[in-house]
This record gives C-alpha cells, sequence and structure tokens, in this order.
DNA sequence: TTGTGTTTTATTGCCTCC
DNA sequence: GGAGGCAATAAAACACAA
C-alpha cells in the first residue's frame, strides 16, 4: 500500500513525541497489523469472534499484551474472562488528533488508522461513533449556556421594563388624581360665578326690550347651567359640551358670542344652539387650558379636527388599561 | 476496602442512503 | 439489501470519598 509507510512513520514520530523516553513504546502501535492478522499485539484487543461477551473463552488473542505488563502477564490473561480493555492514552490522543481533522470516518482513512494503531477497523468506528456523541453533547451544553445566558438578560431586561411600566402608572395615576381635584375646585368656582354672572344678567335684562330678555332668559337656563357643571361632574353630557364648545369654536356665529348671534339673525332658535357660555372663546381655551395641563393636549394648539376621538385610531402608546383615563384626558 | 458516581468501550435496534 | 450513522443502553474500567 502506498499510503501506509508514510502513516506508519508519521504515527511512528508522533507516539515517539508522546511517550515518556524512559517507557517503551507501545508496542501494538509499531506492529501495523495487517487485517489478516488483527489481534497481534494490541493492548485493547476484545474478542471479536466470539461476541456474546461474558462467559466466552475465547481469550487468547485478546489477551496478548506487550505493553502493558509484559510477558509476566501473560499467564493472567489467559485466565481473565473478557474484558474491555481501554485504549492507550497515545491511542486516544492521536485518534483524538485525526478526530480534530475530520470528524467523519470514511472507509479508507478507518482502515489506515486502525492498521497505524493495531486496532480493529471497527474499533476505530466505533471511537469515532462515540467521540461524535461526546462531542454533541458538549455543543448541547455550549448551546444550553448561551441560550441560558441569552434567557438571563432577557428576564432581567423585561424585569426592569416592568418596574418602570408600574413606576409610569402611579406617576399617571396621581396626576390624574391632581387634575380631578383641580377641576373640581374650577368647577366650583365658575358654578359661582355663573350664578352671579345670571343674578347680573337679569338685573341688566329688566332694563332691556321684551324679546331679547326673553330669549337669554332661555339661554341662562337652558345651557348655562350645563357648562357650569362641566368641570365638576364630569358627566358625559358635560364632556361634550365642552367638545362641543371646541368643535364649533370656528363657526361665524360664535365669533362675538351669544348676543352677536342673536342680533344678526334675530332667530329664537339660535338660542337652543349648544355651547353658548357668557364667556368668549379666548376666554374658554384659556380655562381649557389651565384645567387641563398642556401635555394632556398635545394638539389643541394645532388645527385639528377633533371630531375623531383618538380611541378609533390608537392609544397613544397608552395600554388598554389607561386608555379610559388618556380617552377622558383628550377630551 | 468498598460503595458510588463517572467515563469509556461496545452492542443493539432503527433509520437513511445508495 | 447492505453499509453506515445515531440514540439508547449495557457493562467494564476508573476515580474517589468514607
Amino acid at each position: 500500500m502506498a499510503g501506509s509507510g508514510s502513516a506508519f512513520s508519521n504515527i511512528t514520530s508522533f507516539l515517539r513525541t508522546q511517550q515518556p523516553s524512559s517507557q517503551p513504546l507501545d508496542s501494538s502501535l509499531f506492529l501495523s497489523a495487517p487485517s489478516s492478522a488483527p489481534f497481534l499485539g494490541s493492548r485493547s484487543m476484545m474478542s471479536f469472534e466470539g461476541e456474546g461477551g461474558k462467559g466466552c473463552n475465547g481469550s487468547f488473542f485478546r489477551a496478548f499484551d506487550m505493553d502493558d505488563n509484559g510477558d509476566e502477564c501473560m499467564d493472567e490473561y489467559f485466565h481473565q474472562p473478557e474484558k474491555k480493555r481501554r485504549l492507550s492514552a497515545s491511542q486516544v490522543q492521536f485518534l483524538e488528533k485525526s478526530f480534530e481533522e475530520e470528524n467523519k470516518l470514511e472507509p479508507e482513512r478507518k482502515t489506515k488508522l486502525a492498521k497505524d494503531l493495531g486496532l480493529q477497523p471497527r474499533q476505530v468506528a466505533i471511537w469515532f461513533q462515540n467521540r461524535r456523541a461526546r462531542w454533541k453533547n458538549k455543543q448541547l451544553e455550549k448551546d444550553y449556556e448561551t441560550l441560558h445566558a441569552s434567557f438571563e438578560s432577557l428576564k432581567s431586561n423585561y424585569d426592569c421594563l416592568l418596574k418602570e411600566k408600574d413606576k409610569l402608572k402611579a406617576e399617571v395615576a396621581s396626576l390624574t388624581e391632581k387634575v380631578l381635584a383641580r377641576g373640581k375646585q374650577e368647577g366650583h368656582m365658575k358654578q359661582a360665578e355663573s350664578e352671579s354672572e345670571e343674578t347680573k344678567g337679569l338685573l341688566h335684562l329688566q332694563e332691556q326690550e321684551p324679546p331679547q330678555r326673553l330669549l337669554l332668559q332661555s339661554v341662562s337656563e337652558g345651557e348655562g347651567s350645563k357648562v357650569s357643571s362641566v368641570v365638576g361632574g364630569c358627566k358625559q353630557e358635560d364632556i361634550s359640551s365642552a367638545r362641543s364648545d371646541i368643535l364649533d369654536s370656528d363657526s361665524p356665529h360664535y365669533t362675538d358670542g351669544v348676543h352677536s348671534a342673536l342680533l344678526e339673525h334675530g332667530d329664537s332658535s339660535y338660542v337652543f344652539e349648544p355651547d353658548q357660555s357668557d364667556m368668549s372663546q379666548d376666554e374658554e381655551d384659556n380655562l381649557s387650558k389651565s384645567l387641563y395641563p398642556s401635555y394632556l393636549f398635545p394638539k389643541l394648539e394645532e388645527d385639528v379636527d377633533y371630531s375623531d376621538p383618538p380611541e378609533s385610531s390608537c392609544n397613544f402608546g397608552f395600554p388598554e388599561e389607561d386608555h379610559v383615563l388618556w380617552t377622558w384626558a383628550y377630551y
């Protein structure tokens, strides 16, 4: 065989470097046993003829070990029941090197290795098979460690985010409380104010013409009371009233307040249009802004169509549970 | 020395590929 | 159908504490 010679010298030099100089080299490794004589000199030979293991007496071939204890042990081997013999360190080392180069074993390579190491090709194949299994287990362990580390990192990030979320939630709740308290306070003030305005108005009406006086009375009875409860109670009708303020703010009829509209049209139906407070538009805007902080109304300053409530499109990043709060604040 | 856990070598049965 | 690979498993060899 062309390659066997070089393989032989290769493994010889390899094994020389692996063995302490005081120790004799594993003689089996230099025998380069031909496949026709598979059991010559291997320290790790099992019986390949008498498969079935225990109790088998065919231990003659595998018992011949020149390496371990020399000839003195031959007798012992002859009388030993069949045992597994481990490969020598040098054999294992050589196999390891070979495995590092390529963990699959082609038939040619297997035969060559077996020949060089004085092992059965089947032993080499089994060794590679077991080695692959060990390698796979190691890889699995590595993968597990990597995944575990990744999991721990993600988990700690998640915990941080949860804490942050709770913190923000608490902050929103406390701010909401503040807004509500302030709203109530302003509501009472406004109610008192409107009541005094009402009294003033009635006094003023007494000096006016009868038709106007009648209409304005309707206004103060019909809508004024609504406005007075907008902030304090936060009922739905109050909210829609406040909202219609914004919706109709561009209407030319209201640029001047109730009186101008009435004077312009002379139509009693106008007095029942929604949202006719005693305040001017600017005053109302100011009130809104003072009641609700500007960050709750990020769009109020712009020309925005408020006919679409925010919940129809998005939550502005608020979770569903906070959405009600946001919706309320938006209005 | 012995009991016990781990490692290594080998077998078995199943599956895939040619 | 045979060869080879793989997972599961057996069993010997080995390591080590008590």
